[in-house]
DNA sequence: CGCGCTTCCGTAAACGTTTACGACGCTACA
DNA sequence: TGTAGCGTCGTAAACGTTTACGGAAGCGCG
């Protein structure tokens, strides 16, 4: 005798009332509920999450999708591990599970994300690491998948994401750096199509242009988002006849390779090229020079990632009111010594 | 209608022989097994994993707990994404799944575990970060789950391992300073319970005693396994009145901070202290000067996890004549300048 | 022709839960 | 006293799959 049956048969009370006990149902007496409380821990009772998941058609989990292979991605592990722990406060409310689903490298994206539908392992999920159009969402949403994106898409839709504001770093970065006497500003841009790429691309232009500077495509550098792309960049700026004075980066271990570069070259960042990183980590805190970057809240943008796509599962949104979230997350600039200001 | 019962109602056969079918046994026809398995990609059918794994006991997924927190994990960056990969890469071969599962830093790891064993998600376990008495140990011993711990422990107990050299490492990074002329050689361990600490803390001992080298107990720093505590690492050198030489590390971005705080005093690594790191990552590559540090396989280390894990499983034990693994990873010394030989 | 063997397939039970439904005893009120 | 309503609980079906078992058909062989 296993299970809940198990239980049932210690208290003398049918499994249907040991279950209507533990869900916390009405239509239980407070006395009864106790004994089974009780009994449940004490026998150390956890409910066989496969029986559960077949009555009632749902996992009580969430999926996670991360993409390995570090210069796809665009993010470290680090990155994730405090989202994660913001995603998971808010699940743990609710009685949900998150899991995370690495998809290998040697695996094709959407295949395997077609998997894990197939095999109905969670409830819903997070997708990361966004393509310019990406698959994964067309698929999740003609499963009826309860799903969020981390980062946009130009895929067509009207589906939740939460994405950092590239347009904004981008915008700010170069502001910065032509109040401090800059008029050739380089950016640097994922070499591969993911998205963020395209929206950083765009705000750069943007403020370019609201500053009366020409857009030079030449200053436009693709490299891989690894620190050996950064290495790379330095390399292809010190080898332009007309170098830039400043570049914007938008991954944030650009700047290692590239201060790498450099200080081969005998050069340094913030004195012979104005460097403007992207996210603060703990790494840029301890470079030399100190790494002008942007902050943001791992944990917060993991917060509003599960209450986000709490709010689009239908189980959940009345707790939630709200509506499909598609929201910018803002990051804060944080000054260092990198851009010589 | 659902599932594999729609698909045995399309071909007008039993769900018995789809079942057959697709699970390869041997008593059904090729005719028939042929137009199942067409039907079945025709029709997108995947089987549910909730109906699978109440019937079978079995769920098809291995689990990866991770710790989340920096600090406490002694792992950073892209460390595990590369791990994944290679155990992917074993479990794929039978068509497992690998799910990793985060433990929120709020949580009580051991109650994290037992909750998700309780569940029964996974058939395996893979676990790290193990500490000095590791009571998860205990737990999945009792619980007959087969695991493998990315670690050793103290707890007592007949189960597989595999961890990382660091008693080697400390070994022949005294070896290597100790050729070089240093006599007064500090070592950092972490401020925790973590076990690794330890192993390489008796592999310095050991070393040191091996050379005719008195254990001097004021140069064992104990810091946090972070870049921060890198940082905190140098302030505590700098302030002793008979300074070390040389220092070992044994986590891979403490010499980040550790350059930091030299920097800020005036002083430079392999110049006026002599750094050993420990983990070569991509950080570490870029650092100037280049760190001397350890070299291994992530996937290499992710495929032998795999396999290890699977040889204590009964199912898949057969392929795996393994036996129940301990083994000490082996790690491949890389020179830089940080310590100035 | 009878028998055994093989090949293939259908039947039905089982896995552990949740939940719709109905039953029972009690109270309250007409 | 009859009955409606309420609180509490037991019964049994259902979720989707796998698999033990047995049966039917075909074949070879004495």
């Amino acid at each position: 005798m296993k299970g809940i049956r198990r239980l049932a048969q210690e208290l003398n009370i049918s499994i249907g009332t040991v279950s209507r006990a533990l869900n916390g149902r009405a239509d239980v007496s407070d006395e009864t509920r106790q004994r089974v409380l009780e009994a449940a821990t004490a026998m150390g009772y956890v409910p066989n999450q496969a029986g559960r998941s077949l009555r009632q058609g749902s996992t009580n989990a969430i999926g996670f999708m991360i993409e390995l292979g570090a210069d796809i991605n665009g993010n470290s592990d680090t990155f994730f591990m405090g989202v994660f722990d913001g995603v998971q406060s808010v699940l743990a409310r609710h009685h949900l599970d998150l899991v995370a689903l690495p998809c290998p490298t040697d695996e094709n994206p959407t295949a395997y994300l077609q998997r894990m539908i197939g095999r109905r392992l969670v409830d819903g999920l997070i997708i990361s690491a966004t393509h310019r159009k990406d698959p994964r969402i067309d698929l999740l949403s003609k499963a009826r998948i309860p799903f969020i994106a981390l980062g946009r898409s130009q895929t067509p839709g009207d589906y939740p994401w939460i994405d950092l504001d590239f347009d904004g770093v981008a915008r700010r970065g170069i502001d910065r750096l032509v109040s401090a006497g800059h008029s050739r500003i380089a950016a640097a841009v994922p070499s591969n199509d993911i998205n963020l790429g395209f929206v950083f691309l765009d705000g750069y232009k943007a403020a370019l242009k609201r500053h009366g500077l020409p857009y030079d495509p030449s200053l436009v550098m693709r490299v891989p988002s690894s620190e050996l792309g950064g290495y790379q960049l330095g390399h292809d700026i010190l080898a332009m006849e007309n170098r830039p004075t400043a570049i914007i980066l938008n991954y944030e271990l650009l700047a290692l390779g590239l201060y790498r570069q450099l200080a081969e070259a005998g050069l340094q960042a913030g004195r012979d090229l104005a460097i403007i990183g992207f996210r603060e980590n703990p790494v840029s805190r301890f470079m030399s020079p100190r790494l002008t970057c942007f902050r943001l809240s791992l944990r917060d943008l993991g917060i509003a990632l599960g209450e986000s796509l709490l709010a689009s599962m239908p189980t959940y949104a009345d707790a939630y009111p709200l509506g499909t979230v598609q929201r910018v997350w803002p990051m804060e600039l944080v000054p260092g010594e990198s851009d010589g200001i």
